[in-house]
DNA sequence: ATCCCGAGGG
DNA sequence: CCCTCTGGAT
């Protein structure tokens, strides 16, 4: 993969999953609160089981302070669509607690304090460092980031360290924490692990995994 | 019926 | 390293 071909993949990402006005379909780039919770509610789950969510949570619980006085039974009432939700309705209210009390109702902005607070880990915490703060502190790289970057042949490798260097040497640094965001949205959204929707991807004439697996097969 | 694959805990 | 927690997709 050379850095033209970077370039390109990451304008048509951009074309397919706009972030307009700061914002993406449901994660607000500009509202760390916001980006953080749905961040960590985002983990096992599908992006139409978060927006289904968002406004019931956040029109009943608008800040730190007010999640932090949450009751998790009642949290866990509105987000019991998602998996996991026994815990993460707990860590949900018990980071906005620590929020408030340890951060001063802020959104910590730093790798270590964010994930000192309940259920976000590395993940979540570059996730929010990257889309909320524009802090570029490099690529998380999660499954979905390892198989999209893999398959379209931006990596050779399965090691995330050696992935994270690869493809922070093919992108620019501001693309960085967009390109985290949109690889793994892609990946939920069309390059998923089984059944790739080859269909209604637009990659698939730069993507080594079509190519060779896909094209390569077909009788 | 099985897989998904993040965080936390053992 | 291993396991568990969950609803949804397949």
């Amino acid at each position: 993969m050379d850095a033209d071909t970077a370039r390109t993949i990451h304008r048509r990402l951009l074309a397919q999953y706009p972030i307009e006005g700061g914002r993406t379909n449901f994660i607000p780039f500009d509202n760390p609160f916001e980006s953080l919770i749905l961040t960590i509610l985002s983990a096992q789950t599908t992006d139409a089981s978060v927006i289904a969510i968002r406004e019931p949570l956040f029109s009943r619980y608008p800040t730190p302070e007010a999640l932090a006085e949450a009751a998790p039974e009642d949290v866990e009432q509105i987000i019991r669509t998602l998996g996991f939700h026994h815990a993460k309705s707990r860590y949900i209210v018990a980071t906005a607690q620590r929020i408030v009390r340890e951060f001063g109702g802020e959104v910590p902005r730093t790798m270590e304090e964010l994930r000192s607070l309940p259920g976000v880990g590395r993940k979540t915490a570059n996730i929010v460092l990257s889309h909320a703060f524009g802090i570029n502190v490099g690529i998380a790289v999660d499954t979905h980031v390892r198989r999209v970057s893999h398959r379209l042949g931006m990596t050779d490798s399965k090691n995330p360290d050696i992935i994270e260097r690869d493809l922070m040497a093919l992108l620019p640094e501001k693309t960085w924490g967009e390109m985290n965001y949109l690889l793994i949205r892609h990946g939920r959204a069309i390059c998923t692990a089984r059944n790739p929707k080859h269909e209604e991807c637009f990659l698939c004439d730069l993507c080594r995994y079509y190519r060779e697996e896909v094209k390569g097969k077909e009788s």
